[in-house]
DNA sequence: CTCGCTATTGCGAAAATCCGCAATAAGGAG
DNA sequence: CTCCTTATTGCGGATTTTCGCAATAGCGAG
């Protein structure tokens, strides 16, 4: 919530156009605390404004991905959850059982980004990588 | 295509039951050398021998997937890719600008493993982990 | 404040992926 | 080999996500 203005302010300075949507899509997702699909983003957005269609929706959700500002995993059954990115770049620790997003931080990776860069000169940007795995709790509930 | 026996008879002990398309979607996929879409496996079988449904094809690389045998990777663009797990697990280097996929030995990962581990007690699994970047091609074509 | 360029939206339709259900067939038992 | 159980397929249709295109509207210039 206290983002939302330096959100739309660095859009407009790269140049982005504020439109009534994007706030509503800005605010909508910062205030969120979990990660939400594409859904349930638009089912948010209904009881408190007027409709935005769901492609608008995904293009600006898209277009958040891309600027860094919210992160996008796909947690497979065809379905992509969304969260605010609100702590700088690091990777996204996703958990294959309960789901559950981690952050950790993404300068652990730096000899990982040497490495590949060394081997196959890929400038690899693990600013938003999303690791699967299992958390803590789910390990203990396996056994 | 030395493995085709290997994951059939492993499908077998398992429990699953061996029909005609499964057989040939794991030959077409054990094959091919590189990552391909649900829609590309159906076209490459489409000429070999009878129309499997696209429904099959997704339930069968479903299953295959969770018994281990292939993988799957969101490269973004509402698509997945599927690749043979045969050569050993490995990342997925995906440049941003030419959609280009690279692969790179997930064992470079292991460091980072263990610090994940120990910071956050998470378990994560670099098998078929997907890196966003800029291909060495793309990044001369920058300047 | 007005104008003009062009980024963005909404809409409808196309892809990609998944799901329910009836019909089929794999594989074990006899 | 035949029969039975039930996993699997094919089909049609639902869902999720993307795309093309005409209409709209930011925002910078004047």
């Amino acid at each position: 919530m206290p983002h939302c203005h330096t959100h739309i302010e660095k859009l407009r300075q790269r140049g982005y156009r504020i439109t009534p949507q994007r706030e509503i899509i800005i605010k909508a997702i910062a205030h969120s605390t979990s990660h939400l699909t594409a859904e349930d983003l638009l089912e948010l957005i209904r009881t408190s404004s007027e409709a935005i269609n769901i492609a608008t929706v995904y293009r600006t959700l898209e277009m958040l991905v891309e600027e860094g500002l919210i992160i996008r995993s796909d947690l497979g059954q065809g379905r992509a959850v969304y969260a605010p990115h609100q702590h700088g770049p690091h990777l996204h620790l996703v958990c294959r059982q309960c789901g559950e997003v981690f952050d950790a931080d993404h300068t652990m990776a730096c000899s990982l980004r040497e490495q590949i860069w060394e081997q196959h000169h890929f400038e690899a940007d693990f600013s938003h990588t999303t690791v699967f795995g299992l958390c803590a709790l789910c390990q203990k509930k396996e056994e």
